[in-house]
DNA sequence: CTGAAAGCGCTTACAG
DNA sequence: CTGAAAGCGCTTACAG
């Protein structure tokens, strides 16, 4: 394969140029850059990524960190990160964590990380506390995506959980709606992932502005995802007087709550309404109302935060994204998308 | 940072014994082994990636491409592959193409992907063969999943297009349907991505067995998405009377469907009945009829196929995939599975 | 079973 | 603006 030395050759220079000419460097002259350049391309010449890293200090590599691929979050953050990673010229590596808690420690062996990645893209990754201040002591730099995770001195960016899971409720109490049931994600409060934390919260305080004490046995804990929403309404119903409504703390769990609903019988939105949190794509197939947050956004916005003060291209020296500002996460909003799955309540 | 003379020095052994325990090569003696390993621990040694592979001139790194990780069999392919290469000790590098020529040219930038990693999976990538061809004469072992791209000398891992789709449309013609439509996907035949071509052989095979001759005005190209399929929907219906049922090529499509037979108040069974191929994670909320196909599978079973040539872990000689057995695919069966999105037409 | 030494292919001070 | 030389941190013949 072609090494820096034969175009060095070719273009009647040294590998130093060769070096910095191909980098863009400032220090050549057009002239000479032209050439090295003219040379590599004769000779389909490529850097070799091992030998540029551990002679530049530099893995041009960022690793992004996901609990689980298949969702609709997560493969969107995903899509929208790897383009802004690629076009800045570096790679990336996927951590999917799929609930297992043997990966998570691989995440966490921070010499092993420290060594693959120049930097690093938690997104919604549930961690214990300890965990967190862990990694803030690394000299990684990182971004969290989700308020679920947070660590010291990273950028964050993420939607208002709260308000996003106030407004869905008002919307159920707008429509007329006082029994109103709210399932949500996550019983293992040994990791400390708040975003269910906090929709309960944006629930209970759109219920409380309207005069409505919440009700506990309206409150269900399950997980974020299809089966999870289904689980938990099934419970809900054999707790007695089906609720009017139903908030969901995402989409995903909402299409479990509708299928559950249709299995015994009651229909969305007639008899039960129900609305989620997110605008999945599916959202719109199911007629499913919601709160949108904008998914790809936040993974473009928390790239680029991430990159910005690392150069655009894996090259000169790395600056830690530390202090100002780091400690006030960027907020993105969100939107009331109404379809056909929420209604007034029938008049008894 | 610790490096492997570090290690060398408190086993008090040489740094070439240090890399041979580390690695578990045989000829380390088990008392000699137990003590670097030891040390190793004490000082919470990793091996440097950038150095190992510039002097193993092995990457340990595994480049995935897919098309759309959004898309439900991709995310779900990936999460198995991301499992399986990861403890085998493989790092994965994600290229998601996004519909970007440009990132396609990225891809088939054979010297830099070369250098950058011992092997490569493409996920129903489509590829104009001039380029599938490049690939086969480069030195890297690869693999590919689906029929839509097929690279010479590379195993394959997929399901049998042409018998899933006919499944699909038999099922629809046992219920009773002669005006059956089909939804594919697709129509850039610049590049061979032959799976919407399969799905169309099977659902043209599984009329003219019924006897029924298929009709063109019945089959729609677009593309493999939500929304490709609700505006093929849209357009067959604007061609003229509906059809009684559809076949879509995939789940996605399917979906989309029905959001455009809905759009028009006709309803999913009664008036039209849809069929898919995927049993996407939303099928059963949907209660979308289809022919299942194992995403998980293909995906684990393709990343053991390409790994296992190169060693469990990183070690050892590198040997390509090459001669027996790889041009012949590994076909993984599919299921109908009968929902609430398809019954007998309506007697007119 | 183990070690000394060369070498992997770059980048980076340093000197000019 | 450019080059000679050292060095990044490992692995791999080679020799014993």
């Amino acid at each position: 394969m072609t090494r820096i030395d034969d175009v060095a050759r070719l273009a009647g220079v040294s590998t130093a140029t060769v070096s910095r000419a191909l980098r863009g460097l400032p220090t050549v002259s057009a002239a000479t850059r032209h050439r090295v350049l003219a040379a590599a391309e004769q000779l389909d010449y490529e850097v070799s990524p091992s030998a540029s890293r551990l002679a530049g200090g530099r893995t041009g590599t960022v690793a992004v960190v996901v609990p689980r691929i298949t969702r609709w979050f997560f493969s969107t953050v995903v899509e929208a990160v790897e383009e802004y990673l690629h076009q800045s010229g570096y790679d990336l590596l996927l951590y999917n964590l799929g609930g297992r808690e043997q990966v998570r420690q691989r995440v966490l062996r921070t010499a092993n990380l420290h060594k693959r990645v120049d930097a690093m893209m938690l997104v919604a990754t549930p961690l214990r506390p300890a965990d967190m201040t862990a990694l803030a002591t690394l000299e990684l730099p990182g971004v969290t995506i989700s308020s679920g995770s947070r660590v010291p001195n990273w950028p964050c960016v993420r939607i208002d959980d709260v308000a996003a899971a106030r407004a869905a409720t008002k919307h159920l109490i707008d429509l007329g709606h006082h029994r109103i049931a709210h399932i949500s994600g996550d019983p293992d409060d040994e990791l400390a992932f708040t975003t269910h934390l906090d929709r309960r919260r944006g629930y209970q305080a759109a219920l409380r502005s309207a005069g409505v004490r919440p009700d506990p046995t309206l409150d269900i804990e399950s997980t974020f995802t299809i089966d999870g929403g289904n689980r938990a309404t099934a419970e809900l119903l054999a707790r007695g007087e089906p609720p009017t409504a139903i908030v969901a703390a995402c989409d995903e769990m909402a299409m479990g709550a509708m299928t559950a609903l249709r299995d015994v019988g009651l229909r969305v939105p007639q008899d039960v309404s129900v609305v989620g949190i997110d605008d999945h794509d599916l959202a719109g197939v199911l007629g499913l109302s919601t709160v949108a947050q904008p998914a790809a956004e936040q993974g473009r916005l928390a790239a680029q935060m991430l990159l910005d003060p690392l150069g655009a291209r894996p090259a000169g020296p790395i600056v830690s994204q530390r202090g100002a500002g780091c400690d006030t996460p960027v907020v993105l909003p969100t939107r009331l998308v109404v379809r056909d799955s929420t209604a007034p309540p029938r008049a008894h």
